[in-house]
RNA sequence: GCACCCUUAGCUCAGUGGAUAGAGCGUUCGCCUCCGGAGCGAAAGGCCAUGGGUUCGAAUCCCGUAGGGUGCACCA
């Protein structure tokens, strides 16, 4: 039973409204002792003529008899419903006990496609924490849609194509050593790559020579073609390593490298559109009508651009997958590219341009200033997690030495933190990184949501993981319980908010809202300890509360450990 | 110069048209002979950057200003 619904029904009876008018006004008072849910009569006013407290105290006259509704009281203004608890708390509980892993999910995406481009780092160099938040949060937006039962392409749209790479062919010529790439993997092609830049300030033919073994690549030529091969191989082993540990998958690695042959029919198809004109020796599409600067397409030397691998992607994804959507998951500072080329899409005639979505999030720099890979001013992704584990190790040791299988929580724990960390805010917001506030596992963390799941799971253990079915939910109507069945009702709304808004940081907050609505529902509720129906009453609540804190958990790609 | 984003408690952030602006961290004080203290309770801490406007009502919407961040031609 859908309580807000209902009420919106009643109201619109009693005021002469259709229910639609009335739904979206209605709102959940600041303070649960004012009721569960308020009408503001104020809107009320000029069509009634009227003054808002006089429509408030005549509609809660007319709402006395109302059966689902313990009480409607007028608040001046405001029209306070008071939804009868153990009807409530049924409602909620037995649909949360009966879907289990289900409850949350539904079919709002039934058909529909979206493909979700996100990580995408640039191989060749380490993954580091700049890289995180675009892996996570497009992992957690693929989890949350699939969820709500679309279907989700996820592609890992990988930089591995471009000069940088003629760049590494070069220096790995002029510094390198094949013993040292195998040994050292993705750290020594850093530092020849490094080394590269350094002699290039001194000696710019170097840039000459590494835009040259870049058309070599682009051309096919074998040597070039191995080269390439060889230091992709070794990235992306690396790169999956790291993907493994924050449980992130993809659908498809095609990144830059898979469009170099697909991308001179779309600047052919730009050409007969007449949208692709010669400025300054390059090939640009003019975007003077929509107020931005000009997209490049070609560069003098012929070689192709950013723009022209994602027009060309995009194309491609549309072709194959033919989306309803598609979300690229990249920082801010992106924000001028994106809204070039898909303005060059709209002009190409094709109205799916409005389907293109950049979903930005804000930049991560350290304390000590702003990230560069070049100058190894980094923190690299694994150190991270395994610092991030290591503490976890730490704390286990120090609270539950006698844990079982321990390095797979601590694993569990200390990754779920990391990601938790970085779900819990709206993505605009920059991040700080500071190992300081990444460590603290205290208050609203990813640890405190595990630790409350963890506590639920012990009771429901110690009460031999079962109850009676027949529940007498009148027992259920403390302030306590009431917020918990709350926020277990809540929950399902959440995960279509956070997929509406691309945001999951909306699931997050539910999530550590619910955990501290139980914790204060434990430590106000003896459970295990009390009288037989209400001890089987609360161990619905608990148990409900398990299966949501873990569903939940699962959305963000968090795991959620029975024991920590 | 033009464009985009941000500004709410000491710090990190929720709240985006309605009732007394909320959390967490940090600080201070309580609570384990009692279901897991990675917990719970309480105190202190706010001219919601600023000036106008719209509205019965603005932290929230619109315009201006200031401060901070970012982007603007052959990197991605």
């Amino acid at each position: 039973m859908d309580f807000k619904n209902e009420i919106a029904k009643q109201i619109a009876h009693a005021a002469g409204l259709q229910a639609e008018e009335v739904l979206p006004f209605l709102e959940v008072p600041p303070n649960a002792e004012m009721g569960d849910f308020a009408y503001p009569c104020f809107r009320l006013a000029k069509v009634l003529r009227q003054a808002p407290n006089q429509i408030a105290a005549q509609l809660a006259e007319k709402m006395q008899d109302v059966a689902f509704l313990q009480k409607v009281e007028a608040a001046g203004p405001y029209l306070n419903f008071f939804v009868d608890k153990s009807l409530f708390s049924r409602s909620v509980l037995t649909k949360v006990l009966q879907q289990q892993a289900d409850y949350g999910k539904s079919e709002l995406g039934k058909g529909k496609t979206i493909v979700i481009d996100y990580s995408s780092p640039n191989i060749a160099k380490p993954f580091h924490v700049g890289h995180l938040r675009s892996t996570v949060i497009g992992n957690a937006l693929y989890q949350i849609h699939q969820a709500l039962g679309y279907h989700c392409v996820g592609i890992n749209h990988l930089g591995d194509w471009g000069t940088q790479f003629g760049k590494l062919i070069v220096a790995y010529q002029k510094w390198g050593s094949k013993e040292a790439v195998e040994e050292q993997g993705i750290q020594e092609l850093m530092r020849i790559y490094v080394k590269f830049h350094e002699e290039a300030e001194k000696d710019p033919s170097l840039d000459d020579e590494a835009r040259g073994w870049f058309v070599k690549m682009q051309n096919g030529e074998e040597e070039a073609i191995r080269l390439w091969k060889w230091f992709y191989d070794i990235s992306i082993r690396e790169f999956e390593r790291v993907y493994k540990m924050l449980g992130v998958s993809f659908d498809a690695y095609t990144g830059e490298s898979f469009y170099n042959d697909k991308m001179a029919p779309v600047v052919e198809e730009l050409k007969e559109k007449g949208l692709l004109k010669e400025s300054e020796g390059a090939m640009i599409v003019d975007l003077e009508d929509e107020n931005m600067p000009p997209c490049l397409i070609i560069r003098k030397d012929g070689g192709t651009l950013y723009a022209t691998r994602d027009i060309t992607a995009a194309l491609y994804r549309k072709k194959t997958y033919n989306f309803d959507k598609c979300l690229y998951l990249t920082a801010l500072d992106q924000n001028l590219h994106f809204a070039q080329w898909f303005a060059v899409i709209k002009k190409m005639g094709y109205d799916w341009y409005k389907d293109l979505i950049h979903v930005p999030f804000g930049l991560v720099s350290l304390e000590s200033g702003k990230l560069s890979t070049r100058h190894g001013h980094v923190v690299l992704m694994e150190e991270l997690l395994n610092q991030s584990i290591s503490e976890t190790s730490r704390i286990i040791a120090e609270k539950n030495p006698n844990l079982e299988n321990k390095d797979e929580v601590a694993k569990q724990v200390g990754i779920g933190a990391v990601i938790f960390n970085d779900l819990y805010n709206s993505r605009i917001k920059d991040v700080v990184f500071s190992w300081e506030r990444m460590l603290n596992f205290d208050g609203e963390t990813g640890p405190y949501v595990q630790y409350t799941h963890a506590r639920a799971c012990s009771i429901l253990k110690k009460a031999g993981n079962t109850f009676a079915a027949d529940v007498d939910f009148s027992l259920l109507g403390d302030a306590a319980s009431t917020a918990v069945c709350k926020l277990l009702a809540d929950y399902p709304a959440k995960i279509a908010e956070a997929a509406a808004k691309l945001e999951p940081y909306i699931l997050t907050r539910h999530l550590v809202d619910l955990a501290q609505a139980f914790n204060k529902f434990y430590h106000d509720n003896p459970i295990l300890n009390s009288e037989e129906a209400t001890k089987n009453a609360r161990l619905a609540v608990v148990s409900a509360v398990a299966i949501v804190l873990k569903n939940g958990l699962a959305l963000l790609g968090i795991q959620a450990p029975e024991q920590m």
